[in-house]
DNA sequence: GCAAAACATGAGTAGTCCTCACATTTGCGA
DNA sequence: TCGCAAATGTGAGGACTACTCATGTTTTGC
C-alpha cells in the first residue's frame, strides 16, 4: 500500500482552499503549486504524489502549500475541479441545441469522442477518475477477473449465434460485464431504492443486447 | 494522509504469502488473521484498516501477521481472491447449460440478482472492487458530477420524448452516463486497439437506447 | 532426545502528512 | 513617506503508519 487516508479533514469532507489567496504574488504560487501537483500526477499518479515534492517543484515551502490547501485531498480535488468544470461547458454546449433524434444521435456520439479523447490525453483526468489511488496491480487482477467472467458469457454467446463474429461477441461480453459492475457500484452509492431501478434498467438494457429485442 | 509506502513489494506486484502456514496452528491464526481484516473493512474500509489493529484484533502480534502476508496489500488480495472465487464457480453454474435464448435471458437475469445481492450485503467486496482506497467524499463529488451531466441529457431526452416517464428518463440518462465513464476507464486499461473497439459498441448501445433502434 | 525448521514477538526504522511558532512582505490610511 | 495590521512565507518537528529484524519459542522429522 502506498495509500492512505488524510488525517487532516476527517473522514467525509473535503475540505476547500484554507485561505483564498488575495494577493498578486500568492495567486501565481498557488498556480505554481496546481502545475506542480498536476505533472507529479501525470507521472507517478495521485497516491505517489508527495506533498514535499509538490512544493518543493513549486519552489514553494511545504508550509506554503498547506496554507491554501488543507490537505493533499484538496489538491487533487483542486485539479479535478478545473476538469469536470471544463467538461461540464463542453457537454452542455453539446447538448444545448438538440431538436431531434437525429441531432441527439449525432450530439451525443460527438461528445463521446471528445471525452474518449480527453481520457486518452489527460493522465491527470485518468488518475482521478478511475479511483483516485486504486493501486495499479489490483485493479488489474480485478481486469483479469471481469475477462474470465465475461469469457463465460462469450462462451455461450458462440453457442447461441454461432454466425456472428466473435471478436465482436467478445467486446459486447466485456462490456457488459463491466458495465454491470459500474452500474452495481453506482446502485450502492444512490441507495437502495434509486440502486434497484438501476439495476433493472441494467439488466434491459443489457439483455437487449444479449438476447436481441 | 495518515499513510505512507509499502517499503517491500515495490510499484507493480502483488505478492503472494511470504511463507504458507503449513501447520495447523498458524493456518488457524491465519484465518483469524483474514478474519479481523475482514471485519475491520467491513467497518471502516480497506484505506483506514490498520495492519496493527488486525493483528491485535487477530490476537497477534504485527511480527506474526508481515510472516504471512508481505504488505497490506496481500492482506487485502487475499481476502479479494476468495470472493472472486466463489463468485466465478457461481456465474460457471449459471451459464453452464444455457442453450437457447430464453435459458440466457432466466441465466442472467439471476445472475445479475446475486451478483447485486451480495455487492448489498458484503461490505468487504464493496470496498475492495469498488476502486479500493477510493476516498469517500471524492466519490461523492464524482457522482454529484454525473448527477449534473446526467442531467443535461435527461433535458434532451424530456424534450425528445415527452410522454415518457421522466423518473424513467433520469434513470437511463444516468446509467448510460455512469456506463460511459465505466467504458472509458475500461479501454485505458485494455489498450487502445480493444479500446476502441469497446467505446464504438458502448457507443452503439447507448444509441439504441437513447434514440431507439 | 535432538537438531532444524517453522513459528512468534514487539521494539525499532524509515517515511509520510501535516502543524505551528516565528519571519517577511504587502496593502493602505494618515 | 511612515507605520502597522493583515496576508504571506518558512522549515524543523510532531504524530502516525507500514514494515523489519534480531531474538526467543514451539513443532516436526528422525
Amino acid at each position: 500500500m502506498e495509500g492512505s487516508t488524510v488525517a487532516g479533514s476527517q473522514d467525509g469532507q473535503i475540505a476547500s482552499p484554507r485561505r483564498a489567496p488575495s494577493q498578486q504574488r500568492s495567486r501565481e504560487r498557488v498556480e505554481r503549486m496546481l502545475a506542480a501537483a498536476s505533472a507529479l500526477i501525470a507521472e507517478q499518479g495521485s497516491d505517489a504524489m508527495r506533498m514535499g515534492e509538490v512544493a518543493e517543484r513549486a519552489g514553494v515551502s511545504i508550509g506554503s502549500l498547506y496554507q491554501f490547501f488543507p490537505d493533499k485531498r484538496a489538491v487533487i480535488w483542486a485539479l479535478a475541479e478545473r476538469y469536470t468544470a471544463e467538461s461540464q461547458a463542453c457537454i452542455a454546449a453539446a447538448l444545448a441545441e438538440v431538436n431531434d433524434a437525429e441531432g441527439l444521435r449525432r450530439a451525443f456520439s460527438e461528445l463521446v469522442d471528445i471525452y474518449y479523447g480527453l481520457f486518452l490525453a489527460e493522465p491527470v483526468i485518468r488518475d482521478i477518475w478511475s479511483g483516485t489511488q486504486a493501486d495499479k496491480a489490483l485493479r488489474e487482477l480485478e481486469l483479469a477477473d471481469s475477462r474470465a467472467n465475461a469469457e463465460l458469457l462469450t462462451a455461450v454467446l458462440k453457442r447461441l449465434r454461432p454466425t456472428a463474429d466473435p471478436a465482436a461477441l467478445e467486446t459486447t461480453a466485456l462490456l457488459i460485464w463491466q458495465m454491470g459492475e459500474a452500474t452495481m457500484r453506482l446502485a450502492i452509492s444512490v441507495g437502495r431504492k434509486e440502486g434497484d431501478d438501476l439495476v433493472a434498467a441494467y439488466k434491459r438494457m443489457a439483455l437487449r443486447e444479449l438476447v436481441g429485442e
